[in-house]
DNA sequence: GGAGTATATGAAGAAAAGCTCATATTTTGG
DNA sequence: CCAAAATATGAGCTTTTCTTCATATACTCC
């Protein structure tokens, strides 16, 4: 992984010694924090180092860069996502799909209101970057663990796997994260998610009805 | 200058002559251009005004700030996109809410794909500003039309309104910009748009499978 | 303890972007 | 045709931000 480096994306040292990885530590939670308090346009390397209680020097040995400094922390929280699903769909395999519809929607949905804020956050910085891979390596990351255990369900023939997953993930994906971006209260957010949930399921019965009559 | 407006959002100026229409016209297309070709990052009142064919200065006329250009271009991306979703939410009233659904989603879906890098580029330029009002206030423009229609069907209850208005729409509005941000092959494309129809009515179905037995 | 490596510092140069204003040109209306 | 209003200009001032580098401190391990 130490070649191709696109666009300076990589970190410049890896941290070797505790008192760096504090520091690493320190900065990320400090891009978190000015994030958060000023929003990307006011995002500043001195800002964030200031915050992190690092010279801005101390700063360019880890990230070569703003952007790179963005980019690892959108793919540090990604990563945990995925992580997160992974699990989820590891658990789940052999389920009857309407098990794994509702287990999917539930982790991503605790993911992501765990932290609403830092979320919201974070959809912002990675839209402000031109380049935008770590979406795409996420989503295929992703969508291979989904894959594997729609091809598992006890009840939908695993031909279907493909169409299955495609749809699901993306009107989960997308709903959860318009969901975010209305700022809607709390009982209209557990009311969507409930729906989400009845509404993927909904499908998935007619998907089983369609598969029945031609089989 | 005139009274503080809110955060220097407003136009500085009106346009009355045809030649300043003009010029303002020409902004807006330069800004289309300078965002698709160079990213939201290196967009700047420069390289705008240069693409355009004014002097800076024309520009700052007309838009107080940076973000005021960018507000008002989506603004303006957003009207359009209104106008066309009331338009068909007034076409359908009185059909079956199955109907309603397919035509909402084909509108819209229509509307993204025309010009889809410059759906993507107007994506990623209103998550760069830091304040958002303006997809709040489409959300309720929007809102309002689909829920008067949905008030509208032939075969739901009219009670039901608010609780499908803000499923569906959040469902459809999030698939069709996660559909946009993976960058999916036109089959793909076509098959996604397809299941979320489908998705969409078998919920709709099972909705009133449940009204008619409490009722 | 000391040689060698890792880490930290922050002043300062360079580049970029935002924005203004004094001045010039065009249009309008009477 | 002329004065007032509208519109256009763009050099250049200001502010912000990025980034580097020479130097200093801390750690490791023999």
């Amino acid at each position: 992984m130490t070649a191709h480096a696109s666009q300076g994306a990589k970190p410049r040292k890896t941290p070797v010694q505790s008192r760096s990885r504090v520091t690493v530590d320190a900065i990320f939670e400090a891009t978190i924090q000015v994030l958060l308090s000023e929003g990307m346009t006011r995002l500043t390397t001195t800002r964030v180092s200031e915050r992190a209680g690092v010279s801005v020097g101390t700063m360019y040995q880890y990230f070569p860069n703003k952007q790179a400094l963005i980019i690892a922390l959108n793919a540090r929280y990604l990563n945990a996502l995925a992580e997160r699903v992974e699990a989820t769909c590891a658990r789940m395999a052999g389920q009857p799909a309407a098990e794994m519809v509702s287990a999917l929607i539930e982790t991503y949905w605790t993911a992501k209101t765990e932290r609403a804020d830092l979320t919201q956050a974070l959809y912002r910085s990675v839209a402000a970057l031109d380049n935008n891979v770590l979406m795409q390596d996420f989503a295929t990351r992703v969508g291979a663990a989904t894959m594997s255990m729609f091809r598992q369900t006890s009840d939908l023939p695993p031909q279907d796997a493909t169409e299955i997953n495609l749809t699901l993930t993306t009107v989960i994906y997308g709903a959860v994260r318009n969901a975010f971006e209305r700022e809607l209260g709390m009982e209209q957010i557990t009311a969507l998610k409930a729906s989400l949930i009845d509404m993927c399921c909904a499908w998935l019965i007619s998907f089983q009805h369609r598969t029945q009559m031609t089989a």
